[in-house]
DNA sequence: TTGTACGCGTTATCAC
DNA sequence: GTGATAACGCGTACAA
């Protein structure tokens, strides 16, 4: 008994117009000729001839689309079943002029603490895309270089793009605006047009702070990241709108904002200031900020909150396992990247989503400020 | 003058054979007639027919195989990029069975410290895939759950596959093989047959062990994490090698192994018993664990290096903020990217690439121990 | 050197 | 309810 082995011959057209007795006839492997591992490389043509349907049938059968007699039906999703095959979306895609495919912009430089962030978000975005049917293609953007993002999109490889992170000038956005590409994009942006989901970082902020001016407090700073983040201008804006609400300087508040530091050393110089100036709480823009104050007190041993209160206007894991708990504000991010992906494809099926998606937030009072132990 | 807006009929097929003068017959959008969008949705067969020439004329002017004059290929070429036109890659796949996607299996569900390490890589894998014009698709494994690779794989959107960790039981891997698809692996693997990629954890940890001993150290703890790492593995026979070498217990060695440490509260018992025993070092597999060694010692206000040291086998950002700093090790990570990406093109192209690749590593000394202010 | 005629795997149209 | 047939955009053996 011979197993000889037959390459899979014909598969760029063998010139013979022959359709007769085809095994896996997409296949790419060698195979032996009883055994055809089934699984693999079946196409509907396979399924067709040895149903004796027709190709439409079995596709009818796979979609739903049309009308199709319900033994037929069975038959063939039973065949498909047993063989288990599982149709190539590529050649799908090809006939519908999509590629179920959504591309994804990953920041290629962040730092640290935003990290869980994307992490999360991507969780969301292809747990969602998945559920689908869709895939997830990722494009790294580091500084001004789109040139991952230009690929994607001019070789059509994606339907629809997420943005994860939004910037005052954003480079990306630009690029998909003017190919017409469909997006959304996760946080804020100035773009009105575009379609955005986002935490309410402004209402989160404000709500914070009012909580450490609802502990007394009198003389808070704030210390924040890069200015062309769009969410830090939403985040000042909210903590501008609790000073507001509580009578802004005529009632004795002293504020002292400090944006764009991003590294520790630079944290350091600005702590120290603030402490020499007898500042009740520092609240931190994020938890990387936080982090560095906190290292910087810690080694001066100024005693948090006893001496001076702590906060943070973001809540990953980096400083979960410090001491004092750090009070902050928390976001269930891969809900975020859910809501964008499921946004993404109502604007992918034409039905216009909404401009702007709003989730909440959780406000988390703990040790380091507002709980009570206050310094002021 | 009328602008009458044209809707791209006869996209599927209008069932009149014409081919007469299109513009962009591809399109899915609207267009106004004589300022047709040029750009998009030009295919090869508007090119063909612009230029009098045909299909396989222009094929081959851009691909640049088979035979051509070179006048003509100017010609396409030419025509081309004046109307900067791109082919469409789905198509192309589908026409030489790849996708030109390559997939890689992100965890779904790492820590902190691990973060920085999949970003750089991802950032590896991305620029080398990208620069030989392939995407990156994403599947993110949470535990046991590996259906989103299984999605992507049978439905035959990726050409190879990328894993960025390695378990010593590893779904991922097994489902590969079993598939039969291409893969490498990023991190060592018991499977011999696996091509991998790694730094050489065990060398590194052993060189960095062995500078401990060399500081007159007797008696050094080391905690890791996750077992089920192979990589955990490696640290662990590299730690151990350089206790044979200075001659074990019976040089008067003292060693204390915890494995499996993945939360805070847990170093800080381990942490607590280790002092009491009088350790002179703490050596921790990873940046995670070492953040949460120091943030006890620092509670405990035990002073770093003075009376106890400490040092790292990896070299995350995490702890880059850190004082003192810590003695560490640091690897190229996102040369690690790349390298798997390399391999990878090279299996797809049927160039069997090696079973192992091992990268080199760097061996930092710091504050933390091995400077010389040892407490030993 | 160039063109013809398929084939890749699927869906959509339109007859029957 | 079912089946040819023509797209989708591109590559390629083979003929010219």
């Amino acid at each position: 008994m011979e197993n000889t082995p037959v390459f899979a011959a014909g598969i760029f057209g063998d010139g013979s117009g022959l359709q007769g007795m085809r095994c896996g006839s997409a296949g790419r492997r060698f195979k032996t000729e009883n055994q055809c591992m089934e699984e693999k490389n079946l196409t509907i043509g396979d399924i067709a001839q040895a149903l004796g349907v027709s190709k439409t049938t079995v596709s009818r059968a796979m979609s739903g689309k049309g009308r199709i007699g319900e033994e037929t039906r069975g038959r063939v999703l039973a065949y498909v079943e047993a063989h288990n095959y599982s149709p190539n979306v590529v050649a799908q895609g090809l006939a519908q002029n999509k590629t179920f495919n959504i591309g994804v912009v990953m920041p290629g430089d962040s730092n640290i603490s935003e990290l869980p962030f994307f992490q999360n978000c991507m969780l969301g975005i292809c747990r969602t895309a998945s559920a689908a049917g869709y895939d997830v293609l990722i494009s790294m953007v580091t500084g001004e270089d789109i040139s991952q993002l230009e690929r994607a999109v001019a070789n059509r490889k994606v339907d629809g793009v997420i943005l994860t992170r939004t910037l005052t000038e954003d480079a990306p956005m630009r690029y998909l605006r003017e190919k017409e590409v469909p997006f959304v994009a996760v946080g804020s942006t100035e773009d009105n047009e575009a379609v955005q989901v986002d935490n309410d970082h402004r209402s989160a902020c404000r709500e914070l702070t009012d909580r450490l001016f609802a502990q007394g407090l009198r003389k808070i700073a704030l210390i924040g990241g890069d200015e062309r983040f769009v969410v830090t201008g939403s985040r000042l804006s909210g903590f501008r709108d609790a000073v507001v609400s509580q009578g802004g300087a005529e009632a004795g508040i002293r504020t002292d904002i400090t944006l764009n530091v991003s590294d520790a050393r630079t944290v350091e110089q600005v702590v120290e200031r603030l402490v020499r100036e007898e500042t009740e709480c520092i609240v931190c823009m994020d938890d990387f900020l936080c982090g560095c104050v906190l290292n910087t007190l810690q080694n001066r041993q100024i005693a948090v909150p006893e001496q001076i209160q702590v906060a943070s206007f973001y809540d990953s894991t980096v400083l979960e396992s410090r001491l004092p708990s750090v009070t902050s504000i928390r976001f269930d991010v891969e809900e975020l990247g859910r809501k964008a992906c499921e946004q993404l494809f109502h604007i992918l099926n034409g039905e216009e989503a909404g401009g702007c998606t709003l989730l909440g937030y959780e406000v988390c009072v703990r040790e380091s400020a507002g709980s009570g132990k206050t310094a002021g």
